[in-house]
DNA sequence: CCGTATCCGGGCAGATACTG
DNA sequence: CAGTATCTGCCCGGATACGG
């Protein structure tokens, strides 16, 4: 498993790209951002964070640690007890990643009601259906 | 407006999820970061962008365009001439967004380094299996 | 309680061919 | 040049059942 799909070599950017789509790639799924939110409060036990997270299934609740405990984004400590109890807590690089999150949510907050307004506009004048648009050019 | 605390890094997001979400999947698939970063030297034409962006296929360039425009962080601008000429360019808002990814990018930058450590050590010590860290509880 | 293993359906993305 | 249309594979992700 763990498979990368990377296909083949189509960097056209500086190298940073690699980093980026990385990064990307981690964040830009459902899940790891919700896990790493709903870590940032504090430590939290696999069940509470299944709690905690309403669409969550096991499968994806575990993958998603995985990779984030894989990245040292989360620490995982399993306690040796009758009932087995194990908890999960984000590291500092998870926090810093949690801080970059949070960036760009407010980005969000600023830019939502705009994009939402232009959605809509765009749907009434039908852009996307890609007809239309055909505007005089103004030069 | 929506009035935010997003000071702390110590709460879970009730409402503003969904527009995380929505922001995440803009920019979480492969291609609009790409597309968006090409365009922030200045507009750029149809088949230069595919030439610009090498792994990119028509399907891809045009759906991502689309989806960009729509939510107005490109412009699209078509030429009636006799060699059809249409060029895209970034709205201010995408700009706005394009700062947003360079802060990620930033963040790649600074702790890509640090993550592929942790990520070699931890196959190496098989965190995947989920054995060990059978730490004694502090309490 | 904490996962792993397996089956399976839906959507996304690549390649190709065609139009204005 | 600038797209649209269609077919297809395949990966993601949910549900379920089972092991430690």
């Amino acid at each position: 498993m763990a498979e990368r799909r990377i296909s083949g070599p189509c960097q056209s950017w500086p190298e940073d790209s690699a980093f980026i789509r990385e990064v990307l790639d981690r964040i830009g799924d459902k899940w790891t951002v919700l896990v790493i939110s709903t870590l940032s409060a504090g430590p939290l036990r696999y069940s509470d964070l299944q709690a905690s997270i309403p669409g969550i299934s096991q499968r994806m609740l575990t993958q998603t640690l995985k990779l984030l405990e894989r990245d040292g984004l989360v620490t995982r400590t399993a306690y040796a007890e009758v009932p087995p109890r194990v908890e999960y807590d984000l590291t500092d690089l998870g926090r810093s990643l949690l801080d970059a999150v949070t960036a760009m949510a407010a980005w969000a907050a600023t830019h939502h009601e705009e994009v939402a307004g232009n959605r809509a506009s765009s749907e009434a004048t039908g852009v996307g259906r890609a007809k239309a648009s055909v505007s005089t050019p103004a030069r």
